[in-house]
DNA sequence: ATTGCTGAAGGG
């Protein structure tokens, strides 16, 4: 209440710098937000586009794309080099799940988005906003590099972990750490503990039309949540260090941050100089204040429009075949098998694909392409 | 540097 003046002081800051893309501080305090980034259902445009006034998918719809446009490169590197990635999100992993080309595409051509499809993820994004804001504020920072955005994403763990110990609830908690070789990165929807006193993990994942999800979409909530409750079990062990951190993402423990950055560590009460310092504070603060690994796990499934509950899962976590799971996935990554499109049986799922045009899968899948959607076939 | 390398999730 009495630091409103605060608030004023960051968002005029954010209208600065246009330049690198904004990132949000989890505010614990009493504010209203100015909240800028596309969230809104009635915005145009596909929220994951990338920036820049020609971005439309339809500049690149007249080249022939495919997987295999650098042929030279792709013997000798593996996707993480050829896209040029130090590591993958979660849900990168998670769409690998429900099919391996559909995000190998992705890398390739981001923000290719079919209309309908942006719709209901913004829709998504809107409801999980509002979610989100329940339980804390929004402080939109401007910064200009990594090192910036890493500090913001500790911050954000420093700040929440004593307000889960304490009231028992955060939403948005990142996580990150290396797994079966290649490093991971994402955000945890929400974790509260249970009148048991158990963490469990909730996990909302909202629905256009109002009925529970097929197996291939459960299956792959399923991985999600699993593959976060590994990465924060790990982190809260102690297993994921600065040292295996700043090898992934390259990133310079000693660059100075940004003003903007600096001043919100203090006003947190974070007496640090660089990243390196924010860095072993996040590694004492998993490992000292009491986190347990996570006992559960839990999705709930809501109709976008009227906000009924479409059901309640709980998920049992079988470590082994999440690890399966993961060294296959990730045996894509390192260039050690060619990527697989999705079986015969699931060639449904191409219908909402947005690369099915240029699929090569779809091309070159014998048996495939033959038995693909024989009712919707159109003379060409 | 072949000129630079990332908010993650968003739903099917």
């Amino acid at each position: 209440m009495a630091e409103a003046g605060e608030e004023d002081t960051v968002s005029a800051e954010a209208s600065g710098f246009s330049d690198l893309s904004d990132s949000e501080l989890l505010e614990c305090v009493d504010l209203e937000d100015a909240e800028e980034s596309g969230a809104s259902v009635s915005k145009p445009g596909p929220s994951a586009s990338k920036p820049g006034p020609s971005s439309g998918p339809l500049g690149k719809n007249d080249k022939h794309v495919n997987l295999q446009n650098c042929k030279r490169e792709l013997d000798v590197s593996s996707p993480m080099e050829r896209f040029h990635l130090k590591y993958l999100y979660v849900t990168d992993l998670s769409t690998q799940n429900w099919c391996e080309l559909q995000v190998a595409y992705e890398k390739e051509l981001p923000g290719f988005l079919t209309p309908e499809k942006s719709s209901v993820l913004d829709t998504g994004a809107s409801i999980h906003l509002a979610r989100e804001l329940e339980l804390h504020d929004l402080v939109t920072l401007s910064i200009t590099t990594k090192e910036d955005a890493w500090a913001i994403k500790f911050l954000n763990i420093l700040s929440t972990i004593p307000v889960l110990q304490s009231e028992g609830r955060i939403r948005e908690f990142p996580v990150f750490g290396e797994v079966e070789g290649v490093f991971l990165v994402g955000v945890i929807d929400e974790l509260h503990y249970t009148a048991k006193g158990e963490l469990e993990l909730a996990e909302l994942k909202t629905r256009r039309r109002p009925n529970l999800p097929l197996k291939a979409q459960k299956k792959k909530d399923y991985f999600q949540v699993s593959l976060y409750k590994y990465i924060f079990d790990a982190m809260v062990q102690g297993k994921v260090t600065p040292a295996s951190l700043i090898h992934h993402t390259k990133l310079c423990p000693d660059k100075p941050l940004g003003p903007s950055v600096l001043r919100h560590a203090q006003q947190g009460g974070f007496s640090v100089k660089s990243l390196g310092d924010l860095m072993e504070l996040v590694f004492l603060s998993l490992t000292l204040s009491d986190l347990p690994v996570i006992d559960t796990l839990k999705i709930e499934y809501i109709h976008q429009e009227t906000a009924t509950v479409l059901g309640v899962e709980i998920v049992s976590f079988d470590e082994k075949e999440l690890r399966d799971k993961v060294q296959h996935y990730m045996a894509y990554w390192m260039g050690h098998r060619e990527p697989q499109g999705v079986d015969v049986e699931e060639a449904w799922k191409c219908r909402t694909c947005s690369f099915t045009d240029l699929c090569e899968w779809r091309k070159c899948g014998g048996v495939l392409t033959a038995t693909l959607e024989p009712q919707a076939k159109k003379p060409k």
